[in-house]
DNA sequence: TTTATTTCTAAGCATTTGCTTAGAATTGGG
DNA sequence: CCCAATTCTAAGCAAATGCTTAGAAATAAA
């Protein structure tokens, strides 16, 4: 038949994803990309079809690389002492070699608003929803809470990990642990 | 002499104001504030002197419009439920005719993080740390706590302001409320 | 080896970016 | 009224943006 492709997909979205991370959508340039994913502008627009579907492609990779430590609180049986676990393995997460990048699906949203693409912000908002219904039922695990207070905590924590992930940008390691240790004083 | 200026430098940058605190800042091109402020590059540029410097005076702008709510706080005298009187006000501070547009500081922080011009970082980190003073001052109302409690809790407090800017924007107001009726428990 | 098919390179497209400038319009002081 | 000073308009600059395309290079099946 013909040539074989000299590149993996799943390879140079990886590479594509830490240039978002680092820079956001829109100060990321398809030049850019080009470098670092190391392959042509042409290459980039017939795997992916457009900058857009490089960016949606590096979202579904976030998802799956972030399931390395939404696994561990799936898994574990702590109850709100494991979400409280997630805060600091995240913040280990999204340590970059020069400082912290925060949340990829954060930064995204916040940068974005309302005038992002549509599937786009879609996508962005479900994985909020996800990291909720995640704390959710790690709190169930918690005997004596009501289905209202699971549900208002639930919610308290998925907003206070945008205020981390944002937080992680600005302030010492030390003030995002007293951040933290606050935030889970008698929940 | 000569001519006098047909605008009014404070009145434009308001009006840029709006516009940088909707889209952000690489998402605002010149020529949308040359239509928003109404009036001609040229003039931009002979007033404020780059896009940049643009900005830097929306940021003053914006300093002195919060001080509509930051004073109330910098009155009240009720400790911690000052604060969280604070965190309402905020909402409707932030509120625009379609939905809202978080806090023009945060919001900047988190799209330029540490790649944005220098000056513009560090106008935007001390305003943080102004908030963050103005908590602590507030906490000290409140008797019987230590100053290492009253450092803690300002931090928390001042980051849980940055997770209330990012999720006003995609939350509903009952959701928003939640999430401040837990993070002020037991305080 | 030939050939059909796909990937690659690299140049180029129109549009938008931040910023500049030449010259016309305006207006105050003499 | 005149003229010098300062504003305005509008055109234009180089560079960067997302995306396209013509043609060379490579390769698997015949």
């Amino acid at each position: 038949m013909a040539r074989s492709k000299q590149y993996n997909e799943e390879e140079v979205i990886e590479k594509a994803m830490g240039l978002f991370w680092r820079n956001g959508y829109e100060n990321t340039s398809v030049r850019m990309l080009e470098k670092e994913m190391g392959i042509n502008q042409f290459s980039i627009y017939s795997s992916f079809g457009s900058k857009n579907g490089v960016f949606l492609e590096c979202i579904k990779s976030y998802k799956k690389k972030i399931h390395r430590i939404t696994e561990i609180l799936e898994k574990s049986n702590n109850g709100v002492a494991g979400i409280k676990q997630y805060f600091y393995d995240f913040l280990e997460f999204s340590k970059d070699d020069n400082g912290k990048k925060g949340c990829l699906v954060t930064n995204t949203v916040n940068e974005l608003g309302e005038h992002g693409d549509p599937i786009i912000m879609t996508e962005l908002k479900s994985f909020f929803n996800e990291i909720k219904t995640l704390f959710a039922n790690s709190l169930k695990q918690d005997k004596n809470k009501t289905q209202e207070t699971i549900e208002k905590q639930a919610n308290y924590l998925a907003t206070s990990m945008l205020g981390l992930s944002l937080a992680s940008k600005i302030l010492s390691g030390e003030q995002l642990e007293d951040f933290i240790e606050t935030a889970f004083i008698n929940l």
